[in-house]
This record gives structure tokens, C-alpha cells and sequence, in this order.
DNA sequence: GTTTCAGTTGCAAATCGTTTGCAATTGACT
DNA sequence: AGTCAATTGCAAACGATTTGCAACTGAAAC
């Protein structure tokens, strides 16, 4: 029986190693950078990036830094960006080693996220590529619903 | 034994049977709007705005009709809406009785798109609700990877 | 067939998330 | 401290989508 070999979910990055994989892509480690790496240390959850402007420090950052920023740490596989249906992406740290695919369940009402371990079934998913010809087959899966606080807010109405 | 009961997915519909069900939501049978159902009717594929204004004979109907013809489709549930990651919503029309649920098969490289039958496991899903006290849980799933015509075209450079 | 009117449309402007050009600024190395 | 490529802020540009508004048109009622 294996001890949690890898999949440690949202277990919170040390700072340094954070700035110390940016440098391993040469990259430098700039105040803006810094403080974006700290926000999303402290969110386990995905962030827009307009969210993420809002809990930086204000005047921290300029908000077209922040998605350059998402996208050098998304290239260099530091964070994860996922889709909820609306317009924006969201962002997540992702550990390292990890691909940080995962799944969330999210209240349509109130935008609550509940981070979900389950994952689309591999023997069907290669079923599937294999049935079409397809190669390096992955998903994207997000579930939606109403979370308990907003079905006794509708409850009352 | 029951003969295909409900699950006749992308069978063409008539075109009387589709202006029927929007008379039925007492709304106008305009030429945009039977101009995007016929457009619709022969694209078994989700389609963005863009395309159907594309595919439509040029000058027939302004894009924001389209927009706004898509809303009422979907509001009335004679279309379905789905994301595919890009900007961009797509939409695909749903046989009456049909909710219009499925999943997709997307090539990143030319996004040719193929139809799949298999859904998430209803059983996990439920289970994902329950243990989360959530209700009315449903989910967005699309899968992505290589066709066989761009594996070869990858081959070759 | 003509009248009537709420529903619909085209067009332009507005909005929203995101990207980009550019000149000024700044980490990291010497 | 000096150098220089990487980085940033700011404003303009962009692509998808929405919206205000005046003109228009199905379809129900004469
Ligand atoms: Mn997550
Ligand atoms: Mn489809
Ligand atoms: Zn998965
Ligand atoms: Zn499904």
C-alpha cells in the first residue's frame, strides 16, 4: 500500500520553492511576481485574474502584468488554468511534479468551489481515443449544482 | 427490449417540426431565424456564431440576430450550448424531449469534432453530490487530443 | 385583404475578458 | 556601481458578446 505517493491536492507550496522553480526557468522573481505567487499560495482554489488583482495589494500590480504572469506560469507548468462556462479563466498553483489536472463542483448559484478527486474513467477515455484514432486523449470535466446554503436560500424565497 | 427509446442523437430534424416548436413559444418564424435552423438542421457539429453567420447566404441576417436567435433557442431548449476552451460558445440542436446532453471529441490541432455516446458515470456523480450536499448536479465534459489526419501531418514534419 | 402592434431586426456603440506596442524600469550578473 | 535583457505600467487594440434604438414585419384581429 502506497503513502500518498503524489496526489497531495492544494497542500501549500513553500514560497521559496515557488520563486526558486521560476528561476530554474531563468526567469526573475519581480515584486508583481512575488506577490501574484503569494495569492495563489494562499488560494487553493482557481482564481480569475481580475480576482486575483482584487486581493493583491491594491496598486501591487497592473492588471495586464497579472496575465502575463499567468501565462509564463502556465507555460512552465506552475499553475493550471481551467474553465468554469463563464467568460474567464481561472487559475490554480499546481505542485510540483504534479499536471495539476483535477476536477471541481461548483454551486451555479453562488460560485461556491468544492475541489473533486474523482477523475473520467482511463478505460474509457483510451476507449474512446482508440475508437477514433485519436492520440494523447486528456478532458475536461467540471460539475455543477447547487450547493447546500443556496438550497435553503431558494427554499425561503 | 425497448427500440431506441429516446437516444437518437443528431438524427436531422424537420424543418416544420423545428418553426412548430417555436410557434409553440409563441415566437415569429422569421427569415433569420429559419435561415440559422436550416443551418443548424444541416451541421450535426456545434457550431460558433461566427460559423452560422459564415455558412449563412451572405447578407441574410445581421450577427447580432444570430446572438440574440441563440439565446432564444437556448432559452426555449431547442439548442444547446457548449464550450470548447476557445472564446467562443458553440451550439448544436437538440431533438424534442432531448435536454441535449453529450460529450465531444476535439483534435487541437484542426478541431475537427466527433460526436461521443459515453457519459460521466452516474453513480460517481451522485456519490460526488451527495457526499457534498449538493443537489441538481450535472457536468460539462469535452475530450481533446490528436486526429489521425494530424498525426500524419505531424509525422511528416 | 387591410389594420394593428408586440416582437424582431440591423446598425452602431458599449461591454468584457484578453492581448499587445512601447517607452520607462529593474532584477541578476559582472 | 554598470550593463542589458527581461519585465512592467499604461493605453490602445482585439475578439466575442451584449445592448439601445429607430425602422420593420409576422401573425392575429378586423
Ligand atoms: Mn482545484
Ligand atoms: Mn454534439
Ligand atoms: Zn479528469
Ligand atoms: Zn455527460
Amino acid at each position: 500500500m502506497k503513502a500518498c505517493a503524489h496526489k497531495h491536492p492544494h497542500q501549500r507550496q513553500e514560497m521559496s520553492a515557488l520563486t526558486d522553480r521560476l528561476r530554474g526557468h531563468s526567469r526573475k522573481i519581480t515584486g508583481p511576481r512575488a506577490a501574484i505567487l503569494e495569492i495563489l499560495r494562499q488560494h487553493p482554489h482557481p482564481l480569475t485574474n481580475k480576482e486575483i488583482l482584487a486581493a493583491l495589494p491594491k496598486g501591487q500590480c497592473d492588471l495586464a502584468t497579472i496575465y502575463r504572469s499567468m501565462h509564463l506560469l502556465e507555460k512552465t507548468g506552475m499553475v493550471k488554468r481551467f474553465h468554469f462556462g463563464d467568460g474567464a479563466s481561472r487559475f490554480e498553483l499546481v505542485g510540483e511534479g504534479d499536471d495539476g489536472h483535477h476536477h471541481h463542483l461548483v454551486c451555479t448559484k453562488c460560485a461556491e468551489v468544492v475541489e473533486i478527486d474523482d477523475c473520467f474513467p482511463t478505460e474509457v477515455e483510451q476507449r474512446i481515443a482508440a475508437a477514433n484514432g485519436f492520440k494523447a486523449v486528456t478532458h475536461r470535466l467540471e460539475f455543477f449544482g447547487i450547493c447546500p446554503e443556496c438550497q435553503q436560500t431558494l427554499r425561503l424565497k
